[in-house]
DNA sequence: ACTTTTGCTGGGAACGTTCCCAATATGGCA
DNA sequence: TGCCATATTGGGAACGTTCCCAGCAAAAGT
């Protein structure tokens, strides 16, 4: 495991008879015209050396690095993985490489990248961000794409799930089954604005129908395991919930499989009883009892939109900013029920 | 997003009235002694032109990136995906920061990683490498811990799950709840001697108990659901199987999991009938129906002993090679039935 | 008062590339 | 044969750091 020492294009150079400035032309492809004896005499000595670029020469000189940053706040949430892993085909077919980085949901993991950015190490940042500090994104002064829509980021390119649309389509659904009570559960997890429109959606969705917002029905709470069973215990602790709370549309998955176990193990029968609908679909989703109906985020779409976005961003700085967002198909499982209209 | 022009620590020398050696001291932690006023001086400047230090040239002069690559076979499986969480409390408690790189079990991909590791970008690596190919890992000359036990990798350093020890976790429950014949399946997926580990042991744990061999019941099959899937086909198109075969023993959860379901839904009791153990214990395990017993393996302590090897061979190089492996726990659900012991 | 130690500083030379510019060789054309 | 256009080459000068070494002042010891 011994370090390998100065192999560097002087004596690739040396060997091959020419000079570092030819050596240098082979290794980097774009500084035109060598003749096809000299092009083979430094591959061969390159391959006998077993020289390898030294980026941070090359890097330095030329201020790219070929490596694409993408942020995500939980990589071990399969939404994600999936999300950055599809931006991979794209971007390296553009010649990038791409790494991708775990904030956790932490300001501070977020701080620690953003400095990796700063500093020149990558050439294009694909993210999520946990924070709402558009200006430290540009502030980097790197082409820079974000995952999941915001309504104040009117500078910079993002691709996402249109929330208003996914929303609408998991409330019409509910509707559609014969449900009027509908509830709602969500957060305000590190970005108000984005959730709020789930929460403004659901207000405008009502009013249209004609029917007035029930404060009772709106639960806020965490998007993770623990938000679902407080969620569970806050509907049951609501005096004759039955009557008062047809269905629950949920932020998340996450919550919604939560609640449905929890309910279950209380003996509420969901899909009959009380219907949730979630809005993700992880794989869990399909696994719960009984299984979540939900509105799938188009992952694919999202990832290769993204690369595109960037590629298209870092090969033309100064074109407009482009949003692209997709709205969300829904997966019908069990969890819903069907429902004779009343009142 | 303007790319920022050329602030140098020249620049900030200059502001601050000061040379740019001293400039480096500051930034640099390394280099020692300067004066308070200097240092207030210079942070000042720092602060005012909003400098930020270039890496390409840091790490040109120092060799060193401050980065680590951790490279997994796929980060949409939650199992890679918690490993490579994992590590990073470690590894930036050392300061140094992770990404990762996701092969997606593609060849191509890994050596494109390797390439990136080659040119000096990352200060270590932590792997789990598709092909087994150890002396391109070696090659690559610089610090690098295994993911996943290799029998061959003598001068790596190592952590994972001790593989014949979870194999024979799984082998003695089924054991101890009465099973005598007990089916394997498993594959040979990229790395051919892993895998026989499982196939060792579980032929090893047999001749143990005075049992033979019966080559109809060792399955190979890809671990993927497509793998369960053929596996319950497998089973069902056995002559008079109920009779033959009381309990499988699967190589990941993955298959399990889809052979669960595809032998509930030709109507066969798992948990009473058959007998399913799988291995990993992957979130869906709960949620199947009946939910999977399975061994889980120690992803909190791979991860973590991941980053304190890697971290250890960074500060010297020239310690000997280590291996930590976890043997795994058994997490006990239904899919496993108690049955009288006949034969 | 003189030396020695210590703390701090600045100047220059690396690190391994790429880029610019000038120099040479090659070929075509008159 | 001579002359111009073109293809190929080599020699520096960057790029922004860090490191080494020498210099200088202030503090400490004799």
């Amino acid at each position: 495991m011994a370090r390998k020492q100065s192999i560097s294009i002087i004596e690739v150079a040396r060997l091959a008879g020419v000079s570092k400035s030819t050596v240098s032309r082979v290794v980097s492809d774009r500084g035109g015209s060598v003749s096809p004896k000299a092009e083979g005499l430094v591959n061969k000595a390159i391959e006998e050396l077993g020289y390898t670029r030294n980026h941070h020469a090359s890097g330095l000189r030329t201020q790219r690095s070929w490596m694409i940053l993408v942020m995500v706040p939980d990589i071990a949430n399969s939404f994600w993985a999936e999300i950055a892993r599809t931006t991979q085909d794209g971007l390296e077919a553009g010649g990038y490489s791409v790494v991708i980085g775990n904030t956790d949901w932490s300001e501070q993991r977020q701080e620690r990248y953003y400095g990796l950015a700063r500093s020149g190490r990558f050439d294009g940042l694909i993210l999520n961000s946990v924070t709402d500090d558009l200006d430290a994104i540009k502030d980097m002064g790197i082409p820079t794409v974000l995952l999941g829509e915001r309504v104040e980021a009117q500078d910079i390119d993002t691709v996402g799930t249109d929330t208003r649309a996914a929303t609408r389509i998991a409330l019409d659904f509910l509707w559609a089954r014969g449900h009027r009570r509908i509830a709602i559960a969500t957060n305000e997890h590190g970005s108000e604005r984005f959730l709020s429109l789930r929460r403004r959606t659901y207000g405008e969705f009502l009013s249209e129908k004609g029917v007035a917002v029930d404060r009772d029905l709106v639960f806020r709470l965490n998007l993770s395991e623990e938000g679902g069973k407080e969620l569970a215990k806050s509907i049951l602790s609501l005096p004759r919930w039955q009557e008062r709370i047809d269905a629950v549309f949920c932020g998340n998955d996450v919550i919604a499989i939560a609640t449905i176990d929890a309910l279950a193990a209380a003996g509420v029968a969901v899909g009959s009883d009380i219907s949730i609908i979630g809005m993700d679909d992880i794989p869990a989703a399909a696994h719960s009892r009984p299984a979540l109906t939900t509105v799938r985020k188009m992952r694919t779409l999202t990832g290769k939109a993204a690369a595109e976005l960037l590629l298209a961003r870092i090969s033309d700085p100064g074109r407009p900013t482009e949003k692209r967002l997709f709205p969300g198909e829904l997966v019908t499982r069990a969890s819903v029920a069907e429902r004779c209209i009343h009142t």
